[in-house]
DNA sequence: TTCAATACTGTATATAATTACAGTTATGGA
DNA sequence: TCCATAACTGTAATTATATACAGTATTGAA
């Protein structure tokens, strides 16, 4: 997918955003009204332009014949984390899953798919999906997701001070994690919300 | 909801498919076309009632103007199931979880809320969401929903023969339910696909 | 500097789509 | 028996919609 411009953007949240709303996709006209345009054919031709970069289809002939390229959709799943760059890049996404907005009571940023036996005793198994949110508060007892040194982890956040954080596996023949923040690196990514497990 | 008579059913599930699958509602021509109605106007007829009943809501003017209530769509949330009727009676319906037919690899036909511990060995803890599927093949090995003189349980299947059925918990605290299924009524409601948790 | 892409205005038209009105047939109550 | 509901056919008109064509202005890359 080449990148959108702003106005490409804007016109595809729009578009988006509709579809979810009202549960199907809006008219030329309807476009033009809401960006100020005078004329439907300037949502013409940016339909065309975001079906040329591949982002929706348009079935020609057919009335809000719009519809938004499945892979555009939905959350993205992050499967192995590479080192160095920002956990939501490109290369990191797995998949996507389908919008899923009301299934969890938090907003869902990301999927994490859970690697090791660190945390089984808390009900998280390998493999199992993470549902992220990258923006609710890191607090202790809940389940983060911790960036140490550029190694990604999902533990219990036992307890949070400047100079001592600690990290704790829901598995007894783990032992905690304590970090140091003011010499170690560490971030946090996120916060456990929801948790998905397919058997496959 | 009044009940919808067979023939509006399948006018309901005809429209909610396309809605997936195309992304935007059908018209009433390509309502009729698949249906075999030599005019609109049936579609009309059927879409009037349909939103009698409460099942959509029809834009006036606008073309594919059809959207399904969203306690319409989406997969039960069964709570606790009262004894006698039918796992998927109206009142055992707890909510509803909108689609989300993409996020899991098998069909989901329901979701069930876990009571109890039993399983938790098996990384399920009470609350959880278990994803059900009626038609997939019960198997030894697999995780089951059992009904035992009218009491719902899930249990992991350890064999199964025309005499002896037993079902294992997931918790070394309890021991495996031996069932004769000829003397006690069993039946199984589905198989765990899934698992959805919802930190709240 | 020339060209393609972006971001529009303005006009026009074929056709897609909604939806009313007038019927027909069958069914199951009241 | 009468009436409402369901499930259609058939016709037709209004309006909603897609979409082509002809422009204009701006920008950034070749």
């Amino acid at each position: 997918m080449e990148n959108l411009t702003t106005r490409q953007q804007e016109i595809f949240d729009f578009i988006k955003k509709e579809i979810e709303f009202n549960g199907y996709p809006p008219t030329r006209s309807e476009i033009a009204k809401v960006f100020g345009f005078k004329s439907p054919n300037a949502a013409e031709d940016h339909l065309k332009a975001l079906k040329k970069k591949g982002v929706l289809n348009i079935i020609s002939g057919a009335s809000r014949g719009i519809s938004i390229n499945k892979e555009d959709i939905g959350i993205p799943v992050i499967g192995l984390v590479s080192a160095g760059g920002p956990i939501l890049a490109q290369e990191n996404i797995e998949k996507r899953i389908p919008s899923s907005q009301n299934i969890l009571s938090h907003g869902v940023d990301f999927y994490l798919r859970v690697k090791g036996d660190s945390m089984i005793e808390a009900g998280i198994l390998e493999n199992d999906l993470i549902a992220v949110n990258k923006k609710a508060q890191i607090k202790k007892g809940s389940i983060v997701i911790a960036r140490i040194n550029d190694e990604v982890t999902v533990k219990t956040l036992k307890s949070i001070s400047p100079e001592l954080v600690i990290l704790q596996p829901e598995n007894s023949n783990y032992s905690d994690i304590e970090v140091n923040p003011k010499v170690e690196e560490l971030s946090f990514e996120g916060t456990c919300v929801g948790l998905l497990r397919d058997f496959a």
